[in-house]
DNA sequence: CGGGAAATTGATGACTTTCAAGGTGTGTGG
DNA sequence: CCACACACCTTGAAAGTCATCAATTTCCCG
């Protein structure tokens, strides 16, 4: 018996930070009872997004911080020719809107791309308690921090790496996700389309699709619409520390 | 006469952040009178490096925040495999530290690639300052914002752009950066080797020599050793969006 | 001033994109 | 409930971009 993710919780209602599954990942990690309690009162847990809908656009005035607490939300920055560039996809725990930070306006768009369940605390709030609880500010950095270092490993990726490497660290990246959310490390759904998926890796729809085909004929992976079988780990992790990248 | 940033003001003494050149874009601006002398007594002012030496190294304890006053420091990030990206030129006015906000060890490494002076506020009281001044917490967000957005932009970059795209959008940002800070927008010095440049823009150092060559032949740049004329600042500026980006 | 690092230039080839076509799944409206 | 339209995905062939290898040239540090 797999463990899989709820495929869909749409329709559950809200529940104490407190007794939220994702506590440990989320905010209220680092706060104390006392603390938490404030917190909470201050936070919005009943936003529903349909897929496709918009959490909030470029330019957009910063409205909070939200988290995701089931469904799966796709950041991405576009400019003025029309190129867009898929940031993250973030997943049910992670934490979104800090992209506002510099001007109070976002930078990029944030999309469900599934239906989608939110927690939102507004900025005024989150500043307010970020000055009064020490917790709230170290979990602040801690949070701000945990998006710095993965936006500087994706860096990593697309100027360095191959488009296989790149799918490989992906692909692990997602099943340790899984696996630190009890879920199963070797089958998963992938949450985006190969579209969203291959703009995030920096590579065509069609380099996507050959990999992913080659990957399975070398039986490294089985892959069936979005679901994915890791089916040699360490051979993936090979390819993922590829010695065959570039020099520098 | 052409303004040029300072060669060489390694020898120079500190002076107080509010006579700072750099103090409107440094973490003093925002705060009160009052306020910021409460923050200078809290900095180092006197950190000398040589070039090539190490301001802090990837899983090294974090011990504060730093600031450059002269020179430049570059942040870069490696992989097992000895693949490495450099992230960022820490110029004149810019922080760095945050990447170790995640864990408390420092996730890239920084290194002089100039005579630097740099500033240095320790954590503790960078915290404590952020939790007593609310002019404190708003500069860390402002510039934790400036980190992300700036990265997020160096994705799509990295993502979608040719290679001559790239290196265009690259030189613009440092011509802004250094119109904004009084100097000429046109004629600049490139504070980084070849190869430290064409590993940021993620690509070969013989890539970068030709387009360079290319751009010169063009007369769109004037490029002697490390100095950079911009020749046609509209024809670069159609060039960093060029339309032959890669179709979404 | 000399030796080694840094930068440029050329030739070649690999990797990836683009264009094109066909297959498969999905959602909606009748 | 089914059918059709459409979006998504895969596969093939050709072209282009960029990396690698190699050879110079230039520059910089000791």
């Amino acid at each position: 018996m797999i463990m899989q993710p709820p495929k869909n919780n749409f329709a559950q209602k809200p529940v104490s930070c407190e007794a939220c599954s994702l506590h440990s990942v989320c905010i209220p990690n680092g706060l104390s009872s006392k603390e938490l309690d404030e917190v909470e009162k201050s936070i919005d847990k009943s936003i529903k997004l349909k897929k496709k809908k918009s959490v909030f656009k470029a330019k957009g005035i910063q409205q909070g911080i939200y988290a995701v607490k089931s469904g799966a939300i796709k950041t991405s920055i576009s400019n003025s020719d029309g190129q867009e560039q898929v940031l993250e996809f973030h997943l049910p725990g992670d934490l979104l809107g800090f992209d506002a930070f510099d001007t109070g306006e976002h930078t990029c768009d944030a999309i469900a791309i599934e239906d989608t369940l939110l927690c939102k605390i507004s900025m005024d709030v989150f500043d307010e308690l970020c000055g009064r609880l020490p917790g709230m500010r170290k979990e602040l950095i801690h949070q701000v921090g945990k998006e710095i270092s993965h936006n500087q490993n994706q860096l990593l990726s697309l100027g360095q790496q191959q488009t296989d490497e790149r799918l490989a660290v992906f692909l692990l990246k997602l099943s340790n996700h899984y696996q630190s959310r009890g879920f199963s490390s070797k089958e998963f759904l992938l949450p985006m389309s190969r579209q969203d998926l291959s703009n995030y890796l920096g590579m065509a729809v069609e380099t996507l699709s050959r990999i992913t085909s080659r990957l399975s004929e070398n039986g490294i992976i089985k892959i069936d619409k979005r679901m994915v079988f890791i089916q040699d780990y360490p051979q993936l992790e090979k390819l993922a520390h590829s010695s065959c990248g570039k020099k520098t």
